[in-house]
DNA sequence: GTCTATATCCAGATAGAC
DNA sequence: GTCTATCTGGATATAGAC
């Protein structure tokens, strides 16, 4: 086998764990680790249940891995709005804005916050998992950081500040599970209700 | 067999059966339907496997009746909150206090809060299950009945009382998730930063 | 009513042929 | 790489003794 082929063979293993991971994303968020089924995965992907052995050693490691990665885009997410040359209130706008759009125009985006529930809510999920979702303070951390400066700029509401990021996230997390139980069915309400936790206006 | 016997012996099996609801209902906010084994429950209630399906006979018959309970009493609660004699606005004020209030001194409102997510959210739940969870558009209408109200009495914003009505319960159920996930250590945020949403403060 | 034993089924994971 | 066949374990539900 020549390298040119190996490389070939590599990106077409690649291309079939990429769709492995997006149906699973799926599956997982739409009936729960415990109730998605290998063969569920299999049939979605539409190769035989022993094929999936091939590629991922458990269903375990593909929902440690679909943690993983959405836990990264959101880090990421949020560490770049935090680095952006805006004011807090854009920031915290511009957050809002994105989410609900991401929501509505991606159903991926939501996928991922219903699996970090699954992770946090359930015991029974492996512990690689749970160590993954510890990092949640993390993201609270960063919104925490933007409304203590949004208040020190006398834009902001003066309530406690982590109390604030904690409304701020759950009150997210709720809209992408409602936008996961309508479906299609999906309109984002009016992004300014939800500023209106940070400032009079 | 006297007929006062007959009254104390199914005295003693609903106790039984109430029992089992309770641990069950744990159970399955903790672990999700599909994860919670039967044993679990027994052992939880600290009966043999076999005895449990002397009073329920199977374990979606448990989860249905535990998610008819939950719905029940939400339902009571929305009606008769609206119901009492108080400006919307202290309508408002009050739901959110007194489910914030029963999150951090009863875990069990936030449990069926989790039931209620997760029969809404999976689909591998029992027919019955989701039919429950199809009335949960007349929590939806309550809430914005008051906001509604809220507004022609001029004290609420103005935006589209639906879209208010979704950021309400999508706030309470984000709050409820948060809560079972923090345990002990939850510490309810104040309740004004949640007003903020309806009123200029 | 309560337990232990067991029938039955199904799912995760592996083995081996092609 | 891909499939079919199979092993193994575990979970639901039932049966039957006490």
């Amino acid at each position: 086998m020549t390298p040119r082929n190996k490389e070939l063979n590599e990106k077409v293993k690649d291309e079939r764990r990429e769709q492995i991971l997006s149906n699973s994303l799926r599956l997982f968020a739409k009936k729960g680790l415990a109730a998605t089924k290998i063969t569920d995965i299999s049939k979605a992907t539409g190769i035989s249940q022993g094929l999936l052995y091939h590629y991922y050693k458990s269903k375990d490691e593909i929902f440690i891995e679909l943690l993983r990665e959405g836990y990264n885009k959101m880090i990421e997410a949020a560490l770049g709005l935090e680095s952006l040359p805006l004011t807090p209130l854009e920031k915290i706008k511009m957050a809002i804005e994105k989410l609900l759009q991401g929501f509505e125009e991606n159903k991926d985006t939501a996928y991922y916050y219903l699996l970090i529930n699954q992770a946090s809510i359930f015991e029974a999920i492996p512990d690689e998992a749970k160590e993954i979702v510890k990092s949640r303070s993390l993201l609270h951390e960063v919104i925490t950081r933007i409304i203590t400066a949004g208040q020190k700029d006398g834009t902001f509401k003066n309530y406690d500040p982590k109390d604030m990021a904690v409304v701020f996230w759950t009150s997210l997390n709720g809209l992408a599970i409602y936008n996961a139980i309508q479906g299609e069915d999906f309109k984002p309400p009016d992004a300014n209700i939800l500023i209106g936790i940070f400032i009079e206006d």
